[in-house]
DNA sequence: TAATCAAAGGTCAAAGTTAGTCAAAATCAA
DNA sequence: TTGATTTTGACTAACTTTGACCTTTGATTA
């Protein structure tokens, strides 16, 4: 296991008891033994807003980050999701959709793994570079707008 | 006998213990005596999906590479379909083998509404011909092995 | 009040660590 | 021989780690 993870991992389960944090990067970092500016490479790469966070922070004297997990309404997000994926979409956008709709109870991980299935690169590789991130897309759409109907 | 038959019959043995291991690519060839891609090249022409396994890695630091045995009980089952399908087909003979398999209790309705979701001619309609029917039997098997294995 | 200082956090790019791809060369089997 | 499979390695892509330097903010001091 890497720092970053380990670090990411820390955070999720702060998370996983309130629903909002606050620390200091300088001592987390020096809590974890490691350098400040990887907090940010773990916040930019894994608390992102597709996955459900607001990442806010004050700099200066008392300065802190504060994490928020967001939780939307059910039918919006869904809309949001299909208006905000556009024509063209890759592999690993596709992924942390899916995270984050599993995460919010509107995707089960039975059917995330189905649409994975269906439009992960190793299958969609196959085809020419045009075609395959809007073939995603479209299948993706497609079938979000299938499990969501029943 | 040959390297990758060796490689490959290491990495059986591992998972003749766990169905699902991990490993790092280099350390394994360094193990084996053989250049890191000599792996990949065991993964892609054995541990195929029609085989029965699912290779998933990630890169970077901490990086790995994961292979998971799916099981076979109701497998096999599946298994002569996954075989009847060639590398081509059209929806409507997806409909049919899907008519089948659901009759069969071997694919919930659910699901089937999902394949049929991704593999429908509606969205594939966009493809140019030659890739049309190809990619259809590539997510149809990929996603009948993520059904099975759960 | 204005200048200064110290205490946060931010940015970015280089270096490091894995794995993936591809095609040429070698080998094997029919 | 010929076509398929295997072996290699150079090159590429993805992700991580680190550190030097920058910006913002609040408090203190002249």
């Amino acid at each position: 296991m890497n720092l970053s993870n380990t670090i990411a991992e820390m955070i999720f389960q702060m998370l996983d008891e309130k629903s909002e944090i606050e620390f200091q990067r300088n001592l987390l970092a020096q809590d974890l033994g490691c350098v400040p500016s990887q907090i940010n490479y773990v916040l930019s790469s894994r608390f992102t807003p597709e996955r459900g966070f607001i990442v806010e922070s004050r700099r200066g004297g008392g300065g802190c980050i504060r994490i928020t997990r967001i939780s939307y309404d059910k039918n919006s997000l869904i809309d949001d999701v299909l208006s905000s994926v556009g024509d063209r979409i890759d592999e690993a956008t596709v992924r942390s959709y899916l995270v984050n709709l599993i995460y919010q109870n509107l995707v089960s991980e039975h059917d995330a793994s189905l649409i994975l299935a269906a439009v992960g690169d190793n299958i969609l590789r196959a085809l020419p570079y045009d075609y395959r991130d809007r073939i995603r897309a479209a299948i993706f759409k497609q079938m979000l707008l299938t499990v969501v109907q029943e």
